[in-house]
DNA sequence: GTTAGCACTCTATTAGGTCGAGTGCTAAAT
DNA sequence: ATTTAGCACTCGACCTAATAGAGTGCTAAC
């Protein structure tokens, strides 16, 4: 399984010239571009060898080499160097945060617009679950004599608003009433724990106030019901246009459409195993979500307080360059994690 | 300018086989499949003569006529009947509201995806704008010792919030405090007013609590600092990539980016001349903006209790089935005005 | 005013031919 | 035993010419 040291050398060269050129690469190319300092026949018996240990192959016979998955799975595992953000990019990066970011949405969506412009590729941030996050407030707002708007803070800063319809009989009154109530009682508990140990607590109390207590418990039920989805952002779809792997019609179609959904994009974030590392790459047929087998995507996770509160994650070719895409998205997190702990952190 | 009675038939015939194969349309086609009892020779001349008044043309000398700009307008406006939406596409839109949409984004997004759907175009949405509504309600929620959420309600239902930073010397109880000062003097008046007239009011107000006076300003200054721009929404991007006028990958690229900025969606929104009919058409060069020349363009504008407060619009090749969109359009438009009336109406 | 007939124009498609990049193999050189 | 030079071979990319077909405009007859 080891190759021998110039094997990786050649190996290495393939693949840096193909993610620059998006050509196949042919002996002759390494031997002039990369000074092993051996003739291109020699090159071409490696490249031979390459082949049959699956590393690289050939589009057709008379045409140059071409890395596969596992050639860059060697790549990413064994070849390529760390490396550090270039000053330029840093710059970018952090100009890219306007100075009054004040809300969680802004945030997460200007770091997905860097992420995707820095690295040319597509890019997608979730941010975090409800479930996970602790109730700091609730309110009812009454916005005319049969509505009103439920807001519902997290500890982490997210808002939900939606319009509840009152029963005739409440008044403004009662819905402060009703909204102390919830705030005395869940103020701090969990997102996903408030359903269930803690509506009879709040059914107790609320027996005191006999005369709006059916239309109550309703209102709370239906308060407390949240969309416990997380949200997900994407940006920079245009750039797989730039990609001339992606020069076909019908394959810039299929990759959008699994990009317009949701469901996919959680998919990806969550198929990366940040366990260790912190950072994921996950290549071609490596990826479980159906059509994506010709993509690549890189993804990591963020933090407030050492808790991981959501991840973001590029989507592009498999002939990606992931010693930058790599090197980025690691500043990327652990910026964005440093920003989270400014604005929401402890 | 105005037509006879035959060209006006030959002229609908070619833009309804255009708008149905795409391909350019000769003389045979009309004469077989629009029953006119002519000979293919005379609708020719028919055709040379639309062709000099402008109304079609001819990619090149030996290819049929098809439909310029001046064709399609005169279509849209004297020639296409007004159709009524069938029964199954109402069934579409209706189901596509799930019951349990409670919120204004959830609703205008909704809205978004069903447009798009049925149209088979790209569709816009843009929610109200800030300025016009009133204030109804705003709070400030402390987070942890040196943090705050704003939260800002409009009685439109809608709602924006940030963080702030609080200065030490403020505590929770000046914050309540704070909160209701706000609430006395601004509820009910409208967003674009307040920062003119009434913040020395509440000067006044709060000279009366010395010690948080300094604070207290900054902050106040700082919450009702909003973000004043309307929301947009996009949907059924992808749709273009079905229509044959873009299967060249430049083209879809500059129309892509051109959707991407949020701007240039509430230019088209906004350059539709919705005074008198409620919906407007623009085809082909008749739109304002750079790089939509081959587009066309239908939008709409929705109300509350009479006072418009947003638009939908959908994108288009000009080659665009106008009967079947005007329809969809003014029946969307009409259901999402009931919508907010029983959200947020009075 | 309408129609049939016909020559003409222009594009799209196909087939054939050439070019060139790159390979694999063999035999000589190190 | 490894490396290298040489060479025949393969196959896609590109160009060219030829062909087919759709549609027109014009003319002359109806």
């Amino acid at each position: 399984m080891t190759l021998d040291e110039r094997k990786k050398k050649v190996l290495q060269a393939i693949i840096r010239d193909y993610i620059s050129t998006a050509e196949p690469v042919g002996s002759r190319t390494i031997a002039k571009k990369y000074e092993l300092g051996v003739s291109p026949a020699t090159i071409r018996n490696e490249m031979a060898d390459l082949e049959e240990l699956g590393y690289i192959e050939q589009p057709h016979t008379s045409a140059g080499r071409v890395p596969s998955d596992k050639g860059y799975r060697y790549y990413v595992d064994c070849l390529m160097g760390k490396k550090k953000i270039s000053e330029q990019e840093e710059g970018i990066i952090l100009g890219g945060y306007k100075a009054k970011v004040k809300d969680m949405g802004t945030v997460l969506r200007q770091t997905n617009s860097i992420l995707s412009g820095i690295t040319n590729y597509t890019s997608i941030v979730m941010g975090p679950q409800y479930t996970t996050s602790n109730l700091r407030y609730v309110q009812l707002v009454p916005l005319d004599s049969n509505k009103a708007l439920v807001l519902v803070v997290t500890d982490s800063g997210l808002v939900q608003n939606k319009i509840l319809e009152l029963p005739q009989s409440v008044n403004e009154v009662d819905l402060q009433k009703i909204s102390q109530i919830m705030n005395a009682k869940l103020q701090g508990v969990s997102l996903d724990q408030i359903k269930l140990t803690l509506i009879k607590e709040i059914y107790d109390e609320l027996s005191k106030h006999k005369h709006i207590f059916d239309a109550a418990m309703d209102m709370i039920q239906e308060t407390l019901d949240l969309n416990h989805e997380e949200k997900v952002y994407l940006a920079g779809t245009l750039n797989i246009l730039n990609q001339p792997e992606f020069r076909d019609l019908t394959r810039v179609r299929t990759l959008l459409s699994l990009l317009e959904q949701d469901k996919v994009l959680k998919e990806i974030l969550n198929d990366g195993s940040h366990a260790e590392t912190g950072i994921s790459v996950t290549i071609g047929a490596e990826n479980r979500v159906d059509g994506l087998q010709d993509c690549s995507t890189i993804t990591a996770t963020y933090q407030i307080d050492g808790r991981t509160i959501g991840s973001v994650g590029i989507i592009g070719p498999t002939r990606m360059d992931y010693e930058k895409a790599v090197c980025i998205v690691e500043f990327m997190t652990s910026h964005l994690s440093k920003i989270m702990k400014d604005f929401y952190g402890h």
